[in-house]
RNA sequence: GGCGAGGUAGCUCAGUCGGUUAGAGCACUGGCUUCAUAAGCCAGGUGUCGCGGGUUCGAGUCCCGCCCUCGCUACCA
């Protein structure tokens, strides 16, 4: 057994969480958590929300909420969204209210300082005396000093493409309420990365094994790096440790230093709450243990490098990233997901109307792995139908309805003399089979789900070979042989379903008359003759029921033109 | 501008170490079947592998140049 620690992308509660998100970092990990824990493995699943940084006081501000209500509303928000989809996490929280939080950032603070890998350093920037902040490069707006341009932000402007600073731009304006702001000097502390990268983190992600688009992002980055600040001039957030403030106030941690700190504060407070404070270091701080950081490729440079940079630089003996399968994105329809242009699939509409396991299929078999890629409702309909509708559920309802009308309802018995015939026919000649479990530890999901609806088609083609309808009238053992062989092989389509579609693989579970979950079955690996039949002939069968409703033509192009309505309404 | 990813059948994509005639699913057509949610099975066609050059006995694959799409470009998180 390996102990595995996964997490998804602290998602940022500052906005909805859209299909996007769940494709690039939740969906995956969920399936691949599931899938390890069905094989035995020893995994915690950690998240929550990212809750400080200044875009949130922006928006508290603007709703004329409190921070910690605004956080909390987006929070909930998101985990309904989850648990809408069966996305379950071992703990979910956020940085503002995880107990251990803001100790725990202030520790990696502190050590970082003790080791040397802090650096101080006093700079000039823009304070808007109306907003009583410090600006951010991108909320300061004024005019380009290359082209004139007038709707240049501090960090770029977006009509020439010059990369500019703040402090070059002419007649600077806060982006919040339009002052002109001032310049004021601050001290902030910078994380020493070139060192760090030099101590060990080219070493170490040399030896790692990553996605390509990883690889080739981590190399460029570390070839060049600089220092980065890791406080700000702000209230909402984690407090620099007053005994290292050197008299400081205002200042906090950066959202980006505090925030995937909460991986291990969210850890620590699982650990609590399950009575086992120390629980949280077998995740963190034993080296055989796997971490792996699900998260979208926008988020690259933080699991990567910096973070990475921290867990080692605090010298606590922190356990290191082992994979990161960083997706690429996931569009919908042709354009991005946007909120502002209301360009999205709203969540509590979709799942009035549609069924949130399928849609978890459906995500899986189009997930950004290599390329960015989209929600199509046309591609929606198709999988919706044909594989899981015709190819999965049609195999279940056509089986187990002729053995009510004619089985009495019960799983057949198989006769000896006809098993080898029939274990070689369904494992051999029906079809490749592959073990959907190992495209999951690739992180290949789309291959998973493929295998999954192949394995499915095999015993279509096995049903069909064999005809039972005619069986039964000319060879009654041999049809109920014929027919215990596809009640075995739906309940390793229930297992093999279990993580990508937990809900109707539990009902496929209970039609066989099986007992308890199916996601605590064993995963089931792929079948070997002779061996891999387990249920007792027999056996009652529950109620036959379809397990994927259809989607028609009328419904698909209802839903475009709904989106394409939002959109321009 | 820099960096990266992608460009393969009508659509979505797979192609390992360079190796036979470039594959799968969907869609489409024909046949079979009647257990099943008008579901299932069998059979069938389709390619300037983005463009140009190079290396090689042999290139979708390796190298160089170019074109197109998308993303990132690190004090937004």
């Amino acid at each position: 057994m390996t102990r595995y620690l996964v997490t998804s992308a602290l998602p940022y509660a500052n906005g909805p969480i859209h299909f996007g998100h769940v494709a690039g970092a939740y969906l995956p990990a969920d399936v691949y958590v599931r899938t390890l824990r069905m094989q035995g493995e020893d995994v915690l699943y950690v998240c929550g929300a990212d809750e400080h940084g200044v875009a949130i006081t922006i928006g508290a501000d603007r709703e004329g909420l409190s921070y910690a209500d605004y956080v909390a509303r987006w929070r909930d928000e998101m985990k309904a969204v989850f648990d809408h989809l069966g996305i379950e996490f071992d703990v979910w929280s956020g940085t503002s209210i995880s107990p251990p939080h803001r100790e725990l950032s202030q520790e990696f603070f502190r050590r970082l300082d003790d080791n040397g890998y802090l650096i101080e350093r006093t700079t000039e920037q823009l304070y808007c005396t109306t907003d009583a902040m410090f600006l951010a490069d991108r909320y300061v707006v004024g005019t380009c000093p290359n082209c004139a341009h007038e709707g240049a932000r501090g960090d770029e402007c977006p009509s020439c493409g010059t990369w500019l600073d703040p402090l070059r731009l002419l007649e600077p304006r806060c982006k919040v309420c339009g002052t002109e702001p001032e310049r004021r000097s601050t001290r902030h502390w910078y994380l020493d990365l070139a060192r760090l990268a030099e101590e060990h983190l080219r070493d170490w992600f040399a030896a790692g094994e990553w996605k390509p688009n990883v690889r080739a992002f981590v190399e460029t980055m570390l070839k060049d790096l600089r220092e980065r600040p890791i406080t700000r001039d702000m209230s909402w957030g984690v407090p620099v440790p007053e005994d290292r403030a050197g008299g400081e106030t205002g200042k906090v941690l950066y959202v980006w230093f505090d925030a995937p700190i909460g991986y291990v504060s969210f850890t620590k407070e699982w650990a609590e709450r399950e009575g086992r404070p120390e629980a949280w270091r077998d995740y963190w701080q034993d080296a055989d243990t796997r971490l792996v950081h699900f998260i979208g490729k926008d988020n690259i440079a933080f699991h990567c490098v910096v973070f990475p940079a921290m867990l080692w630089g605090v010298k606590q003996d922190y356990v290191l990233p082992w994979r990161v399968p960083a997706n690429e994105f996931y569009n919908l329809q042709g354009r991005k997901f946007s909120t502002s242009e209301n360009w999205g699939i709203p969540v509590e509409e979709f799942f009035a109307r549609h069924d949130s396991e399928v849609a978890r299929f459906y995500l899986l078999s189009s997930l950004p792995e290599t390329a960015d890629s989209e929600w199509r409702w046309e591609e929606y309909q198709r999988v919706a139908n044909t594989s899981l509708a015709d190819t999965i559920g049609n195999l279940a309802t056509r089986v187990l309805r002729f053995l009510d009308k004619r089985f009495d309802g019960r799983v057949p018995e198989l006769h000896a003399r006809h098993e080898a015939e029939l274990d070689r026919a369904i494992l051999e000649e029906c079809g490749p089979l592959t073990d959907p479990a190992d495209s999951v530890r690739a992180f290949q999901f789309r291959r998973a789900a493929e295998a999954l609806v192949a394995n499915a088609a095999a015993a279509n083609v096995f049903v069909d070979r064999h005809a039972p309808w005619k069986l039964a009238k000319e060879d009654p053992e041999l049809a109920a042989s014929v027919l215990n062989t596809c009640c075995e092989w739906l309940g390793w389509l229930a297992r093999w379903m279990a993580p990508f579609l937990p809900g109707k693989a539990q009902a496929l579970w209970a039609m066989l008359g099986q007992p308890g979950r199916v996601a605590d079955a064993p995963w089931p690996g792929l079948p070997e003759a002779g061996s891999w039949r387990s249920l007792p002939a027999g056996q009652r069968l529950g109620e036959v029921q379809g397990l994927f409703p259809k989607l028609d033509d009328e419904a698909v192009a209802a839903e475009i033109a709904a989106l394409e309505a939002r959109a321009s309404g």
